[in-house]
DNA sequence: CTTGACCTTCCAGTTGCTGGAAGGTCTATT
DNA sequence: AATAGACCTTCCAGCAACTGGAAGGTCAAG
């Protein structure tokens, strides 16, 4: 399959598809002509880095998330720790998406304006609610 | 209220709080002696920003959410527009970082290592279940 | 009145792409 | 068979969003 192809199923330009083989992500085959030849489980690679790359995580996150995602030994201790961590991330980013969620909606629902410096709703979720 | 401690108090670091007033996200007052002064409002910007920012939001979109944040006049059309628009990027992201959640927590919960390739949970949440 | 922890600006480097040039390959049509 | 257009390749430069470090000013404590 194509680079142009795997771009479209994986929703990631080619370009960066390139540069994530650069810096060591995947490893596509090659056909005898030179152009890249992306496998099924290849696609898989990249729909997982194009999800968790847009969900703010680094791309060395994601190395991290790709490599418990394709490791075959996935009983050993410190890759369970590694995905308990990311799994406690993860529930941390949804939290927080509710929060700016609920905040954003309270906006547009209730608030008109001038009211916006008291409102209580606001202070809590923009504010002092989640500091450490 | 210095550098330091709104660094503190909103999680970024004091060269990234630099660089959003280097690109205008926000002006803090000065000090006689020069230094930075952020008042509480500063600080729930920083946060404001701090959280987006982690969400995967460019900061370019913190932007418009700080402006819808910050508008005084949340009735016109295209604010509410802005706000619908990022509301369902938000909602986007969160249906994807529960997917990831079940990937991930399936992975260290169900699956010991070889049975990988054939496991339909994964297949499902890695593969085609998404596209587009 | 000096030490250490702050703060300032400025400039250079890193990460993660992104665009463009220069050129090869493939498929279809003339 | 040739030529057009849409692919693909590598390489190099630039942008976005920080990040680190130098050089120097400020401030509170001992």
């Amino acid at each position: 399959m194509n680079i142009g192809v795997a771009s479209e199923k994986s929703g990631l330009p080619s370009k960066t598809i390139r540069y994530y083989e650069d810096i060591g992500l995947l490893r596509p085959a090659r056909t005898e002509n030179g152009y890249r030849d992306y496998s099924a489980d290849d696609i898989h690679r990249l729909r997982f880095l194009q999800r968790s790359r847009s969900l703010g995580f680094s791309v060395d996150e994601c190395r991290q998330l790709l490599s418990l995602y394709q490791d075959k030994d996935r009983e050993s201790a410190d890759v369970k720790a590694i995905a308990g961590a990311k799994l406690q991330e993860i529930d941390r980013k949804i939290a927080e998406l509710m929060g700016l969620r609920g905040l954003l909606h309270h906006l547009v629902e209730h608030c008109h304006g001038d009211e916006r410096p008291d409102c209580p709703i606001i202070d809590e979720l923009a504010g002092e609610g989640m500091v450490q």
